[in-house]
This record gives structure tokens, sequence and C-alpha cells, in this order.
DNA sequence: TGCAAATAGTTTAATGTTAAACTAAATGTA
DNA sequence: TACATTTAGTTTAACATTAAACTATTTGCA
């Protein structure tokens, strides 16, 4: 028996619960909103939704690749979905011509809009179910985590 | 301007935070955890070896589909895997011919072991930055929030 | 007992993702 | 300026997953 054993293997335990949780709750919480989405919108599709909508500026798909994880192909295959639904507009960019910008459509932002209320509709029980203190609490320690493994991928 | 937009709307943004954090936390540590395994295995196919080795008895690849929260099919290419790979062992049910019953091999325990070992290895700065504490203070409410959403599933 | 309904597991088609190869354009540097 | 390198985006093959159809068996009940 060495240290190791009675040492480290017990804190790794605790990590893996912490992923484990993560996981199984991403899991959950994913399936339950996609169920709600309308206009067949993936949490992907609606995830760039809900950034424009939130006032930031357009971008280019790399940038959106970036923001949201995901590789520059998926964000290819996320976008051309929600250009062929009418809910985002690209142009290509005026002087670097490999480049395209990306925006949201006034159909976007209905269709945003629409989503957010069936997602509030679809987790009331959820948020009836968890006071509003508890969940916020949550939130810096998780942002932190999120930040640190962003920030020290491998 | 009615009452939902003074009071819900904002309500929803809190929510809807955790789970972005959480899924986006899920995404980079899945992806650091996959890179780190051994012997080709998937989060899936470790998450069975994993459930076994923790002492738990035999069971049935429904029972594996449900405690993992995938879909019968996923658990029987899971299962298909591991048993190529001789990690575990499936034999028919003695009473219910439509069953069977999945347990762990020696070749599987050892796999689990190195797998272990591996990932604490690639999560090494990750224990390091996050004190053992910080990730327990973040247990019992992650737990809480799972069971909720597992057995309020819509 | 007989037969409809439920259950365990597999298979199939569709989908979303990744990694890697590829095209086209921009950058930098000799 | 010329040309190697980098960068933006698309395409491809591989793969894990889901929902739904399907097979085989068991259960429940009239």
């Amino acid at each position: 028996m060495n240290s190791n054993e009675n040492k480290h293997q017990p804190d790794t335990a605790v990590y893996f619960r912490l992923f484990n949780e993560i996981g199984i709750i991403n899991q959950l919480s994913s399936n339950r909103a996609e169920r709600a989405l309308p206009h067949g919108l993936t949490m992907s599709q609606f995830g760039v939704l809900n950034h424009f909508s939130r006032g930031l500026p357009p971008k280019s798909p790399l940038d959106l690749a970036n923001a949201f994880q995901v590789t520059k192909g998926a964000m290819t295959n996320t976008l051309k979905q929600l250009e062929g639904k009418g809910f985002v507009d690209i142009v290509p960019h005026e002087t670097d011509k490999r480049s395209k910008i990306v925006s949201i459509s006034e159909a976007g932002r209905a269709a945003h809009m629409d989503a957010q209320m069936k997602l509030a509709k679809a987790f009331e029980d959820f948020t009836q179910a968890f006071k509003l203190e508890e969940i916020s609490d949550q939130l810096p320690m998780l942002e932190k985590i999120r930040i640190w493994l962003d920030e020290n991928r491998k």
C-alpha cells in the first residue's frame, strides 16, 4: 500500500464526482430544453440567437465558434441551419475576403423571444423548486471553474 | 409592459446562466478527460467500468442505461465496445431469457485502474488550482439539482 | 388457458459533433 | 516583390447519440 492509495486517490474521487454531477445535469437540462424549443431550434442554434439578442455586436463565424467552444465545422453547420430559417444574416467581411459577418435578423429576434418564453415555461417547475438565491450562489464558483478550464485547455 | 417582463424574465436569466456554465464546463472537462483515457475508452465506457469497480453488483443493460441516463440503444453500443475489449462479461439472465447480466472482468478492473491513474494525471493541474473544499462545497447543491431533474423529467 | 400488453434488447436512419484535409485569401519576411 | 506561412471557412469521414421500428419473451387478466 503506497501513499498514492491513501492520500491522492480519495481526492480525485471528489473532483470526479463534480464532473459527473455536472455531466448528468447537462444531459437532463439540455434534453428538457431541446424538447421545449420552437422552430426546430437546437440548443446550439438558440445559443447563437441568445448571444446576439443580448445586444452583442455582429461577429465572424470563427469568433462564434470560439465563444461557444465548438469547432469551426460545427459552427458552419449551426449557422447554415440558422440562415436557412432566416434567423441570421451572413454577409462577407468588407475588407477581408476570407471572412464573414453574422448578425441576427428581425425574424431571428422574434424566434428568440418565442424560444425564451417557451423555455421559461418548460422550466417553470424548476424555478419554483429552486429559489433564485440558491442558484445564484452557485454561479461564481462555476464561472471560476469554467474560466480556468477554458484558459488551461490541453 | 406587463408584469411578466418585469418580474419573471430577469429570473430566468440566472437559471439560464447556471445551465450555460454547466454546459461549457461539461464540454471542456469531457474533452480533457477523453484525451487522457487509455485503451480507446470513451467517457461512457469509462463510466460503466467506474460503476462496477466501485463494488456495485452486476446489472442488466437496461439498468445501466437508466443509471447513466442514456437510451437502451446507446448502452447496447457502449457494452458492445467494452465486450469487444474484454472489459466486461455479458451473460444471459438465468430465468428471464429477454435479459442479460453485465459484470466487469479482470481486464476491465485493470483498465479502470489504468484509466483512473491517467485521469488523475490529466487533472493534476486542476486539483492544484482548486482546493478540495471549494469543490466539495459545490456538491450538495449540484446533487440536489441533479436528483430533482432526474425525478421530474418531462 | 389464451391473448393483449408490457418489457429487454437490437437495429436503423437521422443528427450533431470532432479532427483533419482542403480552398481561398491575407500576412510577413527575405 | 515573391513566396512560405498563417488564417477563415467548408467539406469529409468517423462516431456517439437519439427516436422509433422491430424481435423475442414475459406478464396480466378475462
